[in-house]
DNA sequence: CCTATGTTTGAATACGTATTCATAACAAAA
DNA sequence: TTTTGTTATGAATACGTATTCAAACATAGG
């Protein structure tokens, strides 16, 4: 590979003078500059970014440790994410949430040099926090937060919880199943606690058989919404944790046999796209449609790399019913 | 940031034998080794890998130059060609192709030091072509190829485009659309020439306002199928160049009150994980559902990068149909 | 005891760039 | 002419690691 030494043998100059033409154009003297720039051309030279990193010590790359691109949420965060970075000077490296061994891609990202590092996948008290905090860079998460204060943009997930189960409430069900995934992840637990607080407050009882915890994976939604379609008395609504999770169900019901809303209510939270396919038409909870958390947090990410500010970032938006066609009266 | 030379110093050892530590364990004495372990734990080192990558002169590290996640294809890839990677021990930096300026996204990806560099953004006679072969690694082309022989892996298109329109006269249409791509991807091209083999051959006209070009942005699709509705002699049948532009119909057409497949049947092409969703079952044409391109192009990727063996694999795999409910006799 | 062989270690160097500091060339001012 | 200042350039060095080469030392065989 050509190096800018090789650049500077050929054009008859320093390495110096060839580092100045890219870094520092005009500190050198037109003539100069116009050959060494031929030479470049000539020679098809490209600077090292490795080198350069070396140096300059900062990558101008980001890690992202996303949920998985199977839940739809996360394809419009990784977009969002992506694009905007490449905007600001800035590359990706993609990372997917693991359940079974989160660990090694941990490992990952920690031994990747990166400027800053934006995760969704973090669980309440995960000890890659701390983590985290040694390396020494800024890191932002969304949609999922952890325990410790630290930089985090996420949606309100209690109200999330709260405004989906007194949508259902209204409609008139009182048998109520939630389905949703882990209680170590804040998404989950905070959406689960809206449901309880509503219900409570409402009157209403939740039985134990209604609570369904699933690792997201389609195998066990399926375990779970067969055991709920084979109880005696089967509830009328089902609020699922995630879009993602209640058009797979959807899906399972509708290849069962079954009609929604007629035969089951049906609503979700994050107000993701797919959710407003007139196919679908699901009824859900989610932010503003103009907001999109992962862009909301890459921005403040690179503001935080670029100006190395230490004040947290905090900030949790409201959520907001959108109600469809998978949800009614009875 | 703690370097190996501090660790070095603070061990009480040279920085040569920190770096065996972490490289050739076996080659330090086992006393030595513990000492060292023991002062990189308390110090909290974590080795730089942009020295790392200086000297190694690899990066392990892959660009993916991908279509934009809105079509579910390339969540699918995506998805296959991070987790791929993470197991080989690569990290992948994701870019998304840029319909108004691909340039500076190839910009970006030339920039940035990689070990391959894996694309389904190419045209047919793109221009990056020869400026990815001058970079020396190896790059791998999937789903969509070049003009000039390379890696590439995709499906049979042409094959893919008959057995689309071979089902649906078979149904009985006769007078069908076709809404694609930009023609200068092998994707939209070989699937359309394969429309038009299969439809002369059975003696069937194609008029020019059921050729429809769109950009693949929604907009640009709207207006095409508000083109065809609106036409005096509707199409029966409309073959979607992707599953993505069919589900996105389907949505137009369900919100315009029309039924399909009743009112219009409607094919797609690449049998995306969405598709079989039972809101949809979308008649569609796809590779065996075992098989995942950007799975099979990573893998080769890889194992160029690994051996350096300068063979071109190029490979097409066949296409098959996969009747559903979006398409009916007539 | 001497030589041959193997083991463990460190000094020096390379990777390709950006930057600091010094110098040369030259013009302007005194 | 000397001084001062300005502009253009290059030599040397740093970034943090891996590797080469040589040296120090121990062990075994004769």
């Amino acid at each position: 590979m050509v190096s800018s030494k090789d650049v500077a043998r050929y054009a008859g100059v320093s390495q110096t003078t060839v580092s100045r033409v890219l870094n520092n154009p005009d500190m050198v003297e037109k003539k100069t500059l116009e050959k060494v720039t031929r030479a470049m051309k000539e020679m098809n030279y490209r600077p090292n970014s490795v080198a350069r990193s070396l140096v300059n010590r900062r990558t101008k790359s980001i890690a992202l440790l996303s949920g998985p691109l199977h839940n739809p949420f996360f394809v419009e965060t990784t977009t969002s994410i992506v694009n905007y970075s490449k905007q600001r000077g800035y590359n990706v490296n993609v990372h997917f949430e693991n359940f079974g061994d989160n660990m090694s891609v941990y490992q990952d990202v920690l031994a990747s040099k990166v400027d800053g590092i934006i995760l969704s996948s973090i669980l309440y008290e995960d000890p890659i926090f701390s983590e985290l905090q040694s390396l020494d860079i800024p890191f932002m998460m969304f949609n999922r937060k952890h325990k410790k204060p630290g930089n985090f943009v996420e949606m309100d997930n209690i109200e999330a919880g709260r405004k989906a189960t007194r949508h259902l409430l209204e409609l008139n069900h009182r048998h109520i199943a939630w389905i949703g995934g882990p209680m170590n992840m804040t998404t989950f637990s905070g959406r689960y606690e809206g449901f309880q607080q509503e219900m409570k407050e409402n009157g209403c009882t939740i039985s134990p058989q209604n609570v369904n915890i699933t690792d997201t994976s389609e195998a066990d939604i399926c375990r779970v919404m067969s055991d709920l379609l084979a109880e005696k008395e089967r509830p009328t609504a089902i609020f699922a944790a995630t879009d993602s999770i209640a058009i797979f169900l959807l899906d399972y019901l509708i290849q069962k046999g079954y009609q929604v809303p007629e035969d089951m209510s049906l609503i979700g939270v994050d107000n993701i796209a797919l959710s407003r396919h007139h196919s679908f038409r699901l009824s859900t909870v989610g932010m503003n449609e103009k907001e999109n958390l992962g862009r909301i947090a890459i921005e403040h990410l690179i503001d935080k790399i670029e100006s190395s500010d230490d004040q947290f970032v905090e900030k949790t938006y409201p959520a907001q019913l959108y109600q469809r066609s998978t949800t009614k009266n009875i």
